[in-house]
Order: structure tokens, then C-alpha cells, then sequence
DNA sequence: CAAGGCCGTGACGACTTTGTGACGAACAGG
DNA sequence: CCTGTTCGTCACAAAGTCGTCACGGCCTTG
């Protein structure tokens, strides 16, 4: 579950924020002043941050800019709460570096959505990876190569494009109607049995490797890393 | 079709709307004052609450509050309207979290736009919570999983879609009908004791997560969060 | 406290889903 | 034009899943 860091010395938009976020099964952690939210930005690596733009001891420009320069912190997503529109600009710029804002007073609603959409976007584009590593499996996408143990595995063309689109959404199942759509696009007049013969091709070219290639019954197909 | 709900102490106004919203498709549910407000979105869950500022019993400033503190709709947009512009920042603000607002006298076409909008702000940002943890109960969606203090529970579709629905309407009471309407979609050919015995199942491959799943005899079935 | 209804449980047969081997059409390369 | 590969479909068998039913305990209700 996604870790979020609320930085705002109003006690009560802390607290709002806090329940939202909470009812939406995320994990919160709070500070209240700039020093506080370097320390426990740095400390518990959250998955995002939502900061307030006017705070105590370090300004929120002056944290957004910190926590940029940490390598360790720099790719954190910060959505920021502005109480001027007209701040917004600095806010978004090149000298910030913030994701996203939202301006005060906001719906609750509001901001829930904007944070889901930052961890999202994050996912999808982190997602993209075109060399993958899992064990014994590398799938080189730039090269159209696979290999198990460091052997060269043949595959075609439609079992290469199946076998990358799991391994990108690993962990997701994607049901036969998905799988068709994207690997062999858009055309919907193959038999969705289609997609169970190519499994079966490439469990059997990639042998032990096939132990990544798990059969959801019912739902689909999905790609486990472990 | 989506549902709405409609919270108007003036016949003429509720009338007007509801016209409108059938005319457009909706499924239309009503509510004269604010208790009856709060009763029926616990009820039924609506898509959207288009929400009147003066209304008798409990009014529209108090109403939204209530429902935004409950985490079984604090997701659901809320359309205020207001009589006066001036409360339009109170509205929108901190303070209550509507998620946008019409100032009567409205045109209703004006408030056909909005509710769209709402709407398709909603399906197109907002993802329904993916992962949901309780205690050592955890339901991941996408990736079809769940997990009991970290082990993996191998679920049927049947057994996790049931799971799902009720987690996601945590602390109501879903009706052995509603349940065989949503997880077996539309077939009710299918007995309602079937829903027990899928139940059953479920709760003897969760083991001590169980305790999640209340019976509610002569109801039906209850997900409990803690 | 007795009757009736509701729900948990175990069993079972019908049905669905998936893995597998085989086959012919389409296709690319020589 | 020939040849080898790839691809989509099919049929079949095995395995898994589903819906129903009957039984019995327990709770509610009068």
C-alpha cells in the first residue's frame, strides 16, 4: 500500500487529508514544518508528498528543492497546496520541480484525485522498462532477444510481443480479451483460445522459465517476477 | 446506467430535475430532507448526490459533511446548489468538500453539464481502490491476489469477485440479491442459497479472515473492516 | 418453550475451462 | 514455384469449478 507524507501546519487540513487518504487505504505519516518533513521524507521514503507551500522553519520551496536534489528523494512525486493562484507558476516551474498542485481552499475529492493520478503516472512510465531481468529470464526488448540461464531462446514474433506485454504488467492479470487486443491489435476476430495455444508455445521454448507464466482460471493470464 | 440522487425540499425543483435526469437515462432516487438524504445515499449508493443548501431536518451544509466523513461515501461527487453565490467558496471550500455547485435559478441544461462532467471526471481519473488491506487481510485487485498474514489464498473467480464487492462496500449489508445482481451479473436464474454456499467457501480458504465476513440473518452479508 | 425459518455444511453431478496434439492456410525466402 | 516456418483453429481429455440439494443446528418469534 502506497505510503503518503501530509506536510502542512494547519492541524486541520492535516487532519482532513489524513482521514481521506486513510479511508482510501493509504498509509499516512505527517510533519508540520519543513525540518520535520526533510527528516521524515528522508527517513520513510514515501510514495508521494503533499505540501503546503507556506510552512514553518523551511518553506515549502525550499523543501521541494531539498528533496529534489537527494538522489534518494528526487524521484518522489510532490503534489503542492497552494493558498495563490498566482503562485502556481513558480510552483510548476523548472525552479521547483513540482508534479502537481492543487490551490486552497480544495474539495477533499479534489485532491484525492490528483494524488491517485501522480501514483499512476508514476506507475505506468516507471513500468517501461525495455530490459528485464527475473531470475534466469531476460527479455531484452530494443534487441527482440530472450534468454533463460544465458541461453539464447527462439521465439516468434507473436510470442515475443506476448510474452513482453506480461512481463511489463507483471503481477496484473490480463484477461484473454486484453491480451488479444494489445498483442495482436484490435483484431477481435481470433478465438480467444488463440492466446491459450501461444501460452503453450512459449512455456514450452522457455522451459524452466515457465514457472513466471501463471494461469489466473477464469480470468486470465499473469507474469510473476518472483 | 449511473444512479443519482436528488435532495430538494421544493417539489416544482425535484420534479424539474428528475424529468431531466430520467429523460437522459439515469435511474433517479429522491429525498425531500436531509435525513432522509443521509438514509437513502446509505442506502442505495448513488453515482452522484445533487444536494440543495437549504433543506429542512438536517441541512445541505451538515449533510455533506456526514457523508464525506463516512468512508462508504466519501467517494460519491456531491452537486450542491445554492441559492446564493456569495456561499459558493464556503461550498466548494475546505470546510464542506462538494465537488462542484449550481446557483439557482439554474437552466437545466446547466445542470445536465455539470452532472456529466462529474460523472466522467470520475470514471476517467478516479481507479477504484486497487488494493485494500485489513489487518492481515490483504485484496489486490489487478493482480487478482490475496494474501492472509502475507500467505497467498488461492481464490476462484467466483470466490474472489464475491470478496471484492464486499470489501469494497465495507460496513453495509449486501442483500444475498444485490450480491447474486453484481457478482454473477444479471442472472437471477441463479437460487440465492448459492450465495451461502459460495460464502462458506470463502471463509474456509481465508481461515482467521474470516471474521471479516459477518452474517446478517435475515439480510445477508456484511464485510467488517477491523 | 415450541415452531418455524434461516443459515452453515458436506456431497455430488453437470458444466466450464484449460492444456495439448494435430492440421491446414498463409506467408516469406530462396 | 518450392519449402520450411508460423499462425489460427479445432477436437479431445483432464482438471477444476459451480449450482443445487438435503440435513441439521441455531436463532427468532410468538
Amino acid at each position: 500500500m502506497a505510503k503518503i507524507l501530509v506536510v502542512d501546519d494547519e492541524p486541520d487540513a492535516v487532519e482532513l487529508v489524513e482521514f481521506n487518504l486513510k479511508s482510501a487505504g493509504f498509509v499516512v505519516v505527517t510533519a508540520a514544518d519543513g525540518a520535520q518533513a526533510l527528516k521524515k521524507a528522508r527517513a520513510s521514503l514515501p510514495d508521494l508528498i503533499v505540501l503546503d507551500l507556506m510552512i514553518p522553519e523551511v518553506d515549502g520551496l525550499e523543501v521541494c528543492k531539498l528533496l529534489r536534489r537527494d538522489p534518494n528523494t528526487a524521484g518522489i512525486p510532490i503534489l503542492m497546496l497552494t493558498a495563490k493562484a498566482a503562485e502556481i507558476d513558480r510552483v510548476l516551474g523548472l525552479e521547483l520541480g513540482a508534479d502537481d498542485y492543487v490551490t486552497k481552499p480544495f474539495s477533499p475529492r479534489e485532491l484525492m484525485l490528483r494524488i491517485k493520478g501522480l501514483l499512476r503516472r508514476r506507475e505506468t512510465t516507471e513500468a517501461k522498462v525495455e530490459k528485464m531481468q527475473f531470475g534466469e529470464l531476460v527479455v531484452d526488448v530494443p534487441a527482440h532477444n530472450v534468454t533463460v540461464t544465458g541461453k539464447r531462446v527462439e521465439l516468434t514474433a507473436t510470442e515475443f510481443k506476448l510474452l513482453t506485454i506480461l512481463a511489463q504488467r507483471r503481477g496484473r492479470v490480463q484477461s484473454r480479451d486484453q491480451l488479444l487486443k494489445d498483442v495482436w491489435e484490435y483484431d477481435n476476430v481470433i478465438d480467444t483460445r488463440t492466446v491459450d495455444t501461444h501460452m503453450r508455445r512459449l512455456r514450452e521454448k522457455l522451459g524452466k522459465a515457465a514457472r513466471h507464466l501463471d494461469t489466473v482460471r477464469g480470468v486470465g493470464y499473469r507474469f510473476v517476477a518472483s
